[in-house]
RNA sequence: GCCUCAUUAGCUCAGUCGGUUAGAGCGGCGGACUGUUAAUCCGUAGGUCUAAGGUUCAAGUCCUUAAUGAGGCGCCA
C-alpha cells in the first residue's frame, strides 16, 4: 500500500478511506493516542490505537521519537483538537527510540541546548518550521529572479583573487604544514600548490557575477560564502549563503527598486505559502518575549511585522541626510550614544542604524551615497553635490529592524580610468584583477548589483534571534561541529 | 578581538549572611486510569554543585585562573 504524507491528508481529508502513514511519534497519550509527524507539515496526525487488541510488545515500543508506520481508516476525529484521525488496525515500528538516552524530551527545550544538539534539532517543531520556511524562501528567490529573466550563475567557491577586501579569507591548499615548500626568498612556494598559486574560499561572487552580467544582462548568484572574521555576534557566520544579483544597464535607483521588490516578493511568498509555520514561529516568539520586560517586547507580532514591510515603502535617504538626523536626534544630544555622531565621513555604528530603523522611521531604510572613503573600490563615484562635504559613491545599504544590514550593494564604477585611479588610491593591485578591468575596457556599460545575506533574511522572516538557529549546521569561530 | 553575565539532577531552574543530610518542576522508571491534546493520578530512582588552585574551623556560596555557553560591541551580509 502506498504511503500518504500527512500534509496531503490534512489538505484533502479523504474520510472513510484506508491509509498508510509513516512518521515519528511526537506524543503517546493515554496509551491510545499517537501524535504522528512526518515533516510534511508542522501539524501532527492523531493515530488512535486500541490498546486492548494491540500487541503489548508493539505498544511498549511506541515512544517519543520512534519511527513508525500506521495503517488504518481515516475518520472524522471523535475528539476535539483535530478534524481527522486514523484508527489504526496495524502499527509497525521502524526504529525504536529509547527515552532513557534520547537527548530530546517532549517539552520545551532551550535554543542553546538544541544548538549543541544540532543534529537532532530538526525534530523539534520550531526548527522544522524554520527549515521549511528557509526552503520556501530559497525557492521564492529563484522564482523571483527566474520570472524576471535573470540567469542563475554559479560563481567559483575557490578563488585566487585576494583583492576584494570583503573580509578575511579561508586558505585553500594541499601543501603540507610540516616542511612547507619555500622559494629562494624564504616565502611559501605556492607554485607547488594544487592550483600553482595561493587560493582561498570565496568571500563574494560579485566580481565574477559582473563578468556574466556583461553578456547575459541580468544574472544572480546564490551560493555559499566564507568569511574568516573572528565575529562573535547573533548576525554573523563564517559560512553563509549569499544572493548577489548583477544587472546591466542599471543605476542605483534601479538597484534599490530591485532589492525592495525582491524582499517584498519573498516575504509575500512566505506569508502565502508558510502560514502555519509562521504562526507557530509567531507563537514561539510571543512565548519567548513573555519573560522580557514590557519595553523590550516587539510592538508588532511576527506576521504583523512582515505585513508591515509589505504595506510600506522602504525609506530612502542619503548618508548625508542620515548624519543630519542622527546629529540632531535626542539620544545624540543627550549623550546616549556610545559613539556620538559628530561629523560627516565616519561609518555609522550599529546603534545609529538601529536608531534610524527602529526609533526614527520605524520601517526598513535604504541608505545611499556613502562617503567614498568607507566603501569598496568598485562603487561608482558620484558627481560632487552641494551640501555634501566630501566625495561619495553610489552605494546602498538596506537596514532592517533587529537585523541591521541585510543588503549591501552599489552601482558599479564602469569608467575604466576612474576605476583604475581608485584602485591605485586604495592600493589594490590592478594586474591581479586585469580580467575584471577587461569589462571596463570592452563594451563597458552602467550596471549595478547587491548582496543579500540569506540567513539574515531567514532570521527576519522567522523571527528567530540568533543566526546560528536558521542554518542547519552553523560554522562560527571555534565551532564546526557536525 | 573587547566588555558583561552565566555554568547546581537527563532538561529548565531555586538554593537566604559562608554553617548540619543541596531542593522543585518537567523528563525517566514502576503502577493506576482509558477519548487524550504539554493527558491525569500514585510511587520511585537520579548530584564529583564546569575544572584547577586559594581564603576559612567550615565553600554550591568568597577570591584567582581556565574552559564552555549566552548577550552586547567591533568587522559585515
Amino acid at each position: 500500500m502506498q504511503r500518504t504524507k500527512i500534509a496531503e491528508l490534512i489538505r484533502t481529508e479523504p474520510v472513510g478511506t484506508e491509509v498508510l502513514v509513516k512518521g515519528w511519534v511526537k506524543a503517546f497519550r493515554n496509551n491510545q493516542f499517537i501524535a504522528l509527524n512526518d515533516g510534511s507539515t508542522g501539524s501532527n496526525l492523531q493515530v488512535v490505537v486500541d490498546f486492548e487488541k494491540m500487541d503489548a510488545a508493539i505498544l511498549d515500543r511506541i515512544k517519543f521519537g520512534a519511527a513508525i508506520g500506521a495503517r488504518g481508516t481515516l475518520i472524522e476525529s471523535q475528539g476535539k483538537g483535530q478534524r481527522i484521525e486514523v484508527v489504526a488496525s496495524e502499527v509497525e515500528i521502524y526504529g525504536d527510540c529509547n527515552p532513557e538516552v534520547y537527548p530530546l524530551q517532549p517539552k520545551k527545550q532551550t535554543l542553546e541546548f538544541l544548538r549543541e544538539n544540532a543534529h537532532l534539532r530538526f525534530r523539534t517543531a520550531t526548527f522544522a518550521a524554520v527549515f521549511r520556511v528557509r526552503h520556501a524562501l530559497a525557492f521564492a528567490i529563484h522564482k523571483f529572479f527566474n520570472d524576471r529573466g535573470f540567469y542563475y550563475l554559479h560563481t567559483p567557491i575557490i578563488t585566487a583573487s585576494d583583492a576584494e577586501g570583503a573580509g578575511e579569507m579561508f586558505r585553500v591548499t594541499t601543501l603540507p604544514f610540516d616542511g612547507t615548500p619555500r622559494n629562494e626568498a624564504g616565502e611559501v612556494d605556492f607554485t607547488q600548490d594544487f592550483f600553482k598559486r595561493s587560493t582561498n574560499l570565496t568571500v563574494s561572487g560579485q566580481l565574477e557575477g559582473e563578468l556574466g552580467a556583461m553578456a547575459l544582462g541580468d544574472i544572480y548568484t546564490f551560493g555559499p560564502t566564507f568569511r574568516a572574521e573572528n565575529s562573535n555576534t547573533t548576525r554573523h557566520l563564517a559560512e553563509f549563503w549569499m544572493i548577489e544579483p548583477e544587472v546591466a544597464f542599471a543605476d542605483l535607483e534601479d538597484n534599490m527598486n530591485l532589492a525592495e521588490d525582491m524582499l517584498q516578493y519573498v516575504i509575500r511568498y512566505a506569508l502565502e505559502n508558510c502560514a502555519d509555520d509562521l504562526k507557530l514561529l509567531e507563537d514561539r516568539l510571543i512565548e519567548e518575549e513573555k519573560s522580557k520586560p514590557q519595553d523590550q517586547r516587539s510592538e508588532l507580532s511576527l506576521i504583523e511585522k512582515l505585513r508591515f514591510v509589505l504595506d510600506n515603502q522602504f525609506v530612502r535617504l542619503t548618508y548625508t541626510e542620515a548624519i543630519d538626523i542622527l546629529k540632531n536626534s535626542n539620544p545624540n544630544k543627550k549623550g546616549k550614544f556610545q559613539y556620538p555622531v559628530e561629523g560627516w565621513g565616519t561609518d555609522l555604528q550599529s546603534e545609529h542604524e538601529r536608531y534610524l530603523v527602529e526609533k526614527h522611521f520605524k520601517k526598513p531604510v535604504i541608505l545611499t551615497n556613502y562617503p567614498a572613503e568607507i566603501k569598496a573600490f568598485y562603487m561608482r563615484q558620484d558627481d560632487p553635490k552641494e551640501g555634501v562635504p566630501g566625495p561619495t559613491v553610489s552605494a546602498m545599504d538596506i537596514l532592517f529592524p533587529g537585523i541591521g544590514e541585510i543588503v549591501g550593494g552599489s552601482q558599479r564604477e564602469e569608467r575604466y580610468d576612474r576605476l583604475v585611479r581608485r584602485m591605485e588610491e586604495m592600493h589594490i593591485p590592478a594586474e591581479e584583477l586585469s580580467w575584471y578591468l577587461d569589462t571596463r575596457r570592452f563594451g563597458a556599460c552602467p550596471h549595478a548589483g547587491f548582496g543579500l545575506g540569506f540567513e539574515r533574511l531567514v532570521l527576519f522572516i522567522t523571527g528567530m534571534t540568533n543566526i546560528r538557529d536558521v542554518i542547519a549546521f552553523p560554522r562560527y569561530p571555534g565551532n564546526a561541529e557536525f
